[in-house]
DNA sequence: GTTTGGCACTCTCGGAGTGCGAGTGCCAAT
DNA sequence: ATTGGCACTCGCACTCCGAGAGTGCCAAAC
């Protein structure tokens, strides 16, 4: 019995820990815990516990003689076992709503959440555009750039347009690419793209023989345009990055620099993500558990949206590993939730 | 005859400890200029020029003993009449022809010569896009997205692509939609956006006892879209904020917070630039030149880069008021007149 | 035997004092 | 007009406390 109680008590403390440090970012002592400490439990006794939660590598001391302060573990720990749920305020959900509600297109949406995110957190938001091979066709269009430069345009259900410059080696007219994506159209309207890529390059092996030629220059531009477009970046909205700059932990001006310079690669921002987020559910990724060591102090809390049945893109959060979990936690995973369900089943 | 001379000699410190202190970043002292000094100076008569520099404003002292540092106004001075133009380094120069060369779309090019600035000066790197209501129309094209809502997709002779999605009141079918967009396109192609905006909006007025209702339809549409394409954003490609940091000169936080802000900002910084270049040539704004405060510790060189015979939009290097002129100068200089040249007789 | 008060100890942080080096301004000599 | 010399001024890095916060441990108390 002792275990336990010992055990609850450990959990009781290293939350209160936890929380007021996530609030001052100062390490705190045995005193400001016991005063605080229901029970009535005296500084020394504090410290006892502290000391066991430091050798069981929850908490750590800038030095001799400071407060503690929580390792990634600690961390890790808290945001596992000891964190209450908690319920976004109404007033964000209506911010969120609002934000939802009033916008157009996709991209815009998506970049007005980040936008978001970050204000709400004062940390960096960040949104991943959906994984265009899943979207689905509604329309497709090819326009002469030149003799030999075709511009081809897609928009998907969702209202998002992709588009494409690519050359050709015999020069078709524009009354041509007019047929030739109609009959793609006609064919293959809502189905997704990578669908679509497989049907056509199916279709080129089979119809090799076949005499009608615009059909198969339809399938050859198709088949040319899906391949450029699965080679294209999958984009991504940050915002916020000057928050971390208000972060006073960080003085290092090195370690700030490359944190940007990730930032600004968001090829790479987007390869970290997705090794991250492997569609399951919302994930927080603490500091060193970071397979980058480039975001060492940074956490992360990501989670998924859908669309349709497939996994989409990803949205979340990036800030220091003193971060206010609970919310945003409760922020990400309304967000998330409510984009699954608006484009999967979208307003049109 | 003096007179003259002392000027001379005047120019001459003042070039050398402008150079001296861009390269080193530290204040220079009267020592160094009489060793690089040519004709057989010494430290003592150099430190009368400098006194007598200091006090006509072109340099200024850190503290008392210190070397000395070059004000705006000796900036000013420097690149206007001290700076002996510079040609672009051939590597330098290959590098932007590859890139754009190597590109497809304008957009795309952009984004590369940003990113080309930036590093090939260490400084941020910024490109704005042209207005787009000088764009010339290629292609215009509707697609219904939904009962009461279509997307327009326009392409200039650039190949540039320009959508928005807009609601109508009535509903359309797609195929009067392929309509409108035949008669808009065989109407106006060849003509630049403000006029064709000019050209409906009189045909509105005139028309209005008209009954052929596609026709009216078409100039609705083509009203609305022209009007909502108008109060889009110029994009701005930003590259190279990192390197703000890089600079040892600032340490302060706060203000180096309020500057990433501001690039992130984009709308704001568009405006800055737009206030800066009035569509003449090259120009370069040094630190408390800027009206805005926030900029006070940058200089800005930017030139104007033009589309046909129209200006169109702003290139250029953004750093600390210590920068290597000369090098930004050369290298903005020559981009800007390579992409107006290809701009305005494009490949196609 | 858990808890607690007390006490010695450790470590950081800020301010005061100090020596050094760099650089200036001025003056008298050339 | 130019120059060498010299006194003077600062900033910077260093050191040296003293105060304050917090710990660890021990012996007493509940």
């Amino acid at each position: 019995m002792s275990e336990i109680e010992l055990e609850n008590r450990g959990r009781e403390v290293l939350r209160e820990i936890i929380r007021n440090f996530i609030e001052s970012g100062e390490p705190v002592g045995s005193r400001t815990i016991a005063k605080v400490y229901s029970e009535g439990l005296s500084a020394a006794s504090i410290r006892n516990i502290m000391a066991d939660l430091e050798e069981m590598g929850y908490l750590s001391q800038p030095h001799t003689s400071a407060g503690r302060v929580p390792t990634d573990r600690g961390y890790r720990y808290y945001v596992d076992s000891l964190l209450t749920a908690m319920a976004l305020p109404r007033s964000d959900r209506e911010r969120v709503a609002e934000v939802v509600r009033r916008q157009t297109s996709l991209p815009e949406v998506l970049h007005e959440i980040s936008r978001l995110i970050s204000h709400l957190t004062h940390q960096v938001g960040f949104v991943v555009c959906p994984d265009h091979t899943q979207a689905v066709l509604k329309h497709i269009e090819f326009i002469s750039l030149g003799p030999s430069r075709i511009l081809a345009i897609l928009v998907d259900r969702a209202g998002v347009i992709h588009n494409r410059v690519a050359d050709t080696s015999e020069a078709l007219s524009q009354d041509e690419l007019d047929k030739i994506g109609k009959y793609l159209v006609s064919e293959y309207q809502g189905k997704t793209l990578s669908e679509i890529r497989e049907s056509l390059l199916q279709a080129m092996k089979e119809e090799k023989a076949r005499f009608d030629k615009l059909l198969s220059r339809a399938i050859a531009l198709g088949t040319q345009f899906l391949q450029a477009q699965e080679e294209v970046d999958k984009e991504v909205f940050v915002q916020g990055t000057p928050n971390i700059l208000q972060q006073p932990d960080f003085s290092n001006m090195d370690e700030m620099r490359r944190i940007f310079e990730t930032f600004e690669a968001k090829g790479k921002l987007v390869k970290i993500l997705d090794e991250v987020v492997s569609s399951e559910g919302l994930r927080v990724v603490i500091g060193s558990e970071h397979t980058d060591p480039t975001l060492a102090h940074l956490s992360l809390v990501a989670s998924p949206y859908k669309v349709g049945e497939q996994g989409a893109g990803v949205l979340g959060v990036l800030g220091p590993t003193r971060m206010e979990y609970a919310r945003a936690i409760a922020l990400v995973d309304y967000i998330s939730k409510l984009l699954s369900r608006i484009l999967t089943a979208p307003p049109s």
